[in-house]
DNA sequence: GCAAAAAGAGACCATTCGGTCTCAAATAGG
DNA sequence: CCTATTTGAGACCGAATGGTCTCTTTTTGC
């Protein structure tokens, strides 16, 4: 074809994006070759030309899954100035974007649950892309309290995890409860949190 | 032997003890009933006797292990008088116990994540305990407010959502990072939060 | 201590699992 | 267009899966 894009390597990314939503959905261990078969209109052989493995096939599955996460999550998050409105803007995102981009929730919550006591490589894909993603927020906050947009007492990396990990754990009361009420209202709690006790003040007292 | 404690029944109590760590750690799907024979010492025949399948002692198990977690979160909590401090005890103990009660983190996460797309029986016993839970945090919350401890405006199903979603959150950030930190840093959030935002004050003035 | 009932061992079962390999068909480069 | 290479189908594999059933052993109540 042209720019070295060969069939070969068409049919690989569609195998990716095909089984990306299954891996996510069912696991790691709970989805099968056949269950791949299905879903990709292709035989083992198909597969297996593409793929060393069951596991490759799932790592680069998860981070295609996890990249279209991430993007959505940061969709716009740059173009907003100031930085603890650039923060709120991805809990926004997060709110809203709920199941909808990536089918089975959050995949960095998926593979760390499913993985934490099992495959190894799945797991340290997780860790990165739970690492990558503090860095991100870290930056803004970083960046936040160098404009003295955000109080300097506070630690990037904590305010970060603070709000991942609350972000993470709401949707996961929220899936389980078939409601987003429990998103909104921990984005109406760290809404509230960011600008009581993150948000710089003109004179700092605390 | 005496008091109906049946052999059968004795051994039906080792099997879900003894089942349940692996369970949680390796999730429903990635527990082979050979798995639960070498942990149980028994052959096939000796569990199913017991079991009608792997659901019905996977169900069992779940309640065993988050009734594990539950006791162990709410120890000591009833003894703590003021409603606030009774919530911070909680998350005190939520944050103390972290990985040691049981095996392979908590079994309501674990839960409710590989059984959100999947086994219906699981799902429901986990929507069930995720109830529990929040009913019983909400009561600690609707109590507070009568007696003037907990600020009236507070909605004490929010609260409570507010809480076990932070907390689970953290939970799996910890996890991830083979950290205490995340745990520790909410629990710090959550106490001023509650000191701040939740605790009624003398002259209610919001 | 004995007979009836309960409990457990383990052979057996069909099915599915992830994975390999051969060979035919489709593609690509000259 | 024609050949060399890439791609995919699908038969095949051994191992493991969840589950059943029979028969021995152990427990139980009298």
């Amino acid at each position: 074809m042209e720019l070295d894009v060969t069939k070969g390597e068409q049919t690989r990314r569609e195998i990716v994006r095909k089984s990306a939503p299954l891996f996510n959905q069912k696991g790691y261990e709970g989805t099968s070759l056949s269950d791949l078969m299905e879903a990709t209109g292709l035989q083992k052989g198909g597969i297996y030309r593409h793929f060393s493995g069951k596991e490759e096939l799932a790592t680069e599955a998860f981070d295609y899954s996890w990249g279209r996460a991430v993007s959505g999550r940061l969709d716009g998050v740059a173009e907003v100035p100031d930085c603890v409105n650039r923060l709120k803007k991805m809990i926004e995102n997060f709110v809203q974007l709920r199941a909808g981009l990536v089918p089975g929730g959050c995949p960095l919550m998926n593979t760390a649950v499913e993985a934490d006591d099992g495959n190894a490589a799945l797991r340290a894909r997780a860790k990165k892309a739970l690492q990558n993603w503090t860095v991100r927020l870290s930056k803004i906050a970083t960046e936040g309290i160098k404009k003295q947009q955000i109080d300097h007492h506070i630690d990037p990396l904590k305010l970060s995890q603070l709000i991942i990990g609350s972000l993470e754990g709401a949707l996961l009361i929220s899936r389980l409860q078939n409601s987003d009420e429990p998103l909104r209202a921990i984005k109406q709690h760290l809404s509230e949190y960011l600008e009581q006790n993150v948000r710089a003040t003109i004179r700092s007292n605390r």
